[in-house]
DNA sequence: GTAACTGCAAAATATTTGCATCCTT
DNA sequence: AAGGATGCAAATATTTTGCAGTTAC
């Protein structure tokens, strides 16, 4: 699994990457760069950390979350990701109770109709409120 | 104009708010932090910009606008913010040209059926394509 | 006059870069 | 063996906090 996905991307196969991957593999929500630090413990550095979120954002292994305060999220499409082709064109949630971020992938972004003149590409849409898990 | 908005919210009128206020009455885009210490010059300390910020934020007379990068954008709603109540469920467009976010006020974000058990309360739209402007 | 706001200094935090070493292929 | 990945150190950037002085009301 874990392996899979690294080798279709033509990564190196090495402790970290496998590590950070299955976080987000077992991972429900998305995670936060502090996130990843904290569940790898004190196993990795910092840096490695960051180049390896950036590597796989590129790759585009997982994908950037817009939040409205200054985090960073990032989560990890697993069937888009698997297909190896990248589009993640679903709805997130944020859960106000628990504070966690999901992909809510079966939700698909629906289409606005947008002023005279845009040309629209892409749509990102993020939805607040309370969980199943947390009323 | 800007003294009424200060005003309506119990804020003290200086300098420092009038400037930041002004800059976004006067911005048609969405404002970072950055752009914003740029634009007044050497005129007021980062701490104040940053302070001036937060404290808008909290009056609801600037909102603060999601993005996939790690920037934090800030923006004024004109309808809104002049009626005292603060609500932003507009959508709002990035040019992937001229890299200028903006509030699209006359379009709302559209309701989505989200799966069994989550109860949403708000939801927030992030179209990225090309502007008018720049096509 | 008093409360609120600002500026400066400094601390705390977050992110990036260079380079030598180690690991994967 | 070669290229890529990591860890460490350090540079840079960002954000927060405390406090004294200043300003708005």
């Amino acid at each position: 699994m874990v392996l899979d996905i690294l080798k279709k991307n033509h990564l190196s196969v090495t402790d970290g990457r496998k590590k950070i991957l299955e976080l987000f593999i077992n991972s429900e929500g998305a995670l936060a760069h502090a996130d990843i630090e904290k569940s790898t413990g004190e196993n990795f550095d910092r840096v490695t950390v960051y180049r390896t979120l950036q590597t796989f954002v590129e790759k585009g292994i997982i994908h950037l979350i817009p939040t409205t305060d200054n985090s960073i999220l990032y989560a990890l499409c697993k069937d888009n990701c698997e297909a190896g082709h990248h589009h993640d064109n679903h709805v997130h949630f944020v859960c106000t109770v628990c504070n966690k971020t999901i992909c809510l992938e079966e939700v698909t972004v629906p289409h606005v109709k947008l002023p005279e003149g845009f040309a629209p590409e892409h749509a990102q849409m993020l939805v607040s409120g309370v969980c199943g898990d947390c009323k």
